[in-house]
RNA sequence: CGCGGGAUGGAGCAGUCCGGUAGCUCGUCAGGCUCAUAACCUGAAGGUCACAGGUUCAAAUCCUGUUCCCGCAC
């Protein structure tokens, strides 16, 4: 490897920990880890760190958990470090000028998509939900501005009917761990330049909400199994469903596309194995299910406890 | 202490209100049948009903406590 260099870690979620243990494996001084503070959150609002901060602790590292770094005193605390790079992953904060301009080679962000596309919060999610055939990581200096600082080094990655947001997550985790140290060392010795981005075909990936999550199966069914394969294994694609007892919520953790056809109304189960009617004639089989209070189960497993007979109706 | 649901052969569920023979759909195993199937027929194995106390002649079922799992909200 190229010389140590004093860095600051800067991430939140798990997709971020396996950059910093690349990094760390990597022979770089990690100076300080920087993540957001632990909040009341989940079932019983219990106080907790993520998963980098966590990592980072259990490693004996220095963690920062500010709310924000716009206040003079945060910004002075980080340029104390004298750093030579900080590498950010998802960490959830805006840094301001004086935090970009801090470090002596600047800050690099892992970004989970081929930029211009997907600039922003959840690039995973949103490739698999438009139907994208290939993806990505980009190593790219940190701007001012959301997700628009020039690329130094980039890896793809297809995008096959069978992924989901999880699969797809381990898998630029992986790319990203691997990229993350290369780029860094690139950038030291000078042998990757930053390239800056073109605007043509920027999209913007937003936060998943609510209405996100919820299926409309007059939708075509190719778009339907987009959304519960690009919102899977969290937060989820849902619809309602009456299964014997009432109305409940019924989450799709996994489906495929069929080739079947069908004239059956629009969420209308037409076979005996979960096969259902979607707005343009096709049919959407569900693969992988998940009632209020139970686990995520195969469809045959299912179907076992909960019988869902063809003439049904999601809605 | 944010709201709520759950733990029953290997899997998924009923049974719990109203205490009294362990049930259903699968899977597994053995055999049969079929060109073939998440096909069909016959038979078999497999459960201290999450854990710990209590009440009772008798507890999966009623009472108390504990552990673990999950949905919503955040």
């Amino acid at each position: 490897m190229t010389q140590p260099l004093r860095i600051a870690f800067m991430g939140s979620p798990s997709i971020a920990q396996g950059v910093l243990e690349a990094l760390i494996a990597a022979g770089h001084e990690i100076a300080c880890v920087y993540s957001q503070p632990p909040r009341p959150s989940g079932r019983g609002q219990k106080l907790t760190p993520t998963p980098v901060h966590a990592f980072a602790e259990a490693r004996g590292l220095e963690v920062r958990t500010p709310k924000s770094l716009k206040k003079p005193d945060a910004q002075a605390e980080l340029a104390a470090l004298n750093l030579d790079a900080a590498v950010v992953v998802a960490y959830g904060l805006i840094l301001p000028q004086p935090i970009l301009d801090a470090p002596r080679l600047g800050c690099l962000n892992m970004h989970a998509s081929i930029l211009p596309r997907w600039r922003g919060a959840a690039p995973i999610q949103r490739a698999i939900m438009a139907g994208d055939t290939e993806t990505g990581i980009d190593a790219m200096m940190m701007e001012a501005g959301l997700d628009t600082g020039p690329v130094v080094a980039s890896v793809r990655t297809p995008i096959t009917r069978k992924d989901t947001a999880g699969t797809l997550h381990d898998r630029l985790a992986t790319l990203a761990a691997d990229l993350a140290p290369r780029a860094l060392a690139g950038l030291a010795d000078g042998s990757l330049t930053p390239v800056p981005q073109v605007e043509d075909g920027m999209t913007y990936a937003a936060k998943i909400t609510a209405d996100d999550q919820r299926i409309d199966w007059t939708r075509p069914a190719a778009e339907i199994d987009c959304q519960v394969r690009g919102l899977a294994p969290a937060p989820g694609a849902w619809c309602e469903a009456d299964l014997g007892q009432g109305p409940v919520r019924l989450k799709i953790a996994f489906s495929e596309l069929t080739n079947l056809s069908t004239t059956a109304a629009p969420g209308s189960v037409i076979d005996d194995r979960l096969a259902i009617a979607c707005g343009d004639g096709r049919a959407v089989r569900l693969l992988k299910l998940q009632k209020p209070g139970g686990k995520p189960l195969d469809a045959r497993d299912f179907l076992a406890g909960t019988p869902v007979p063809a003439g049904a109706r999601l809605g």
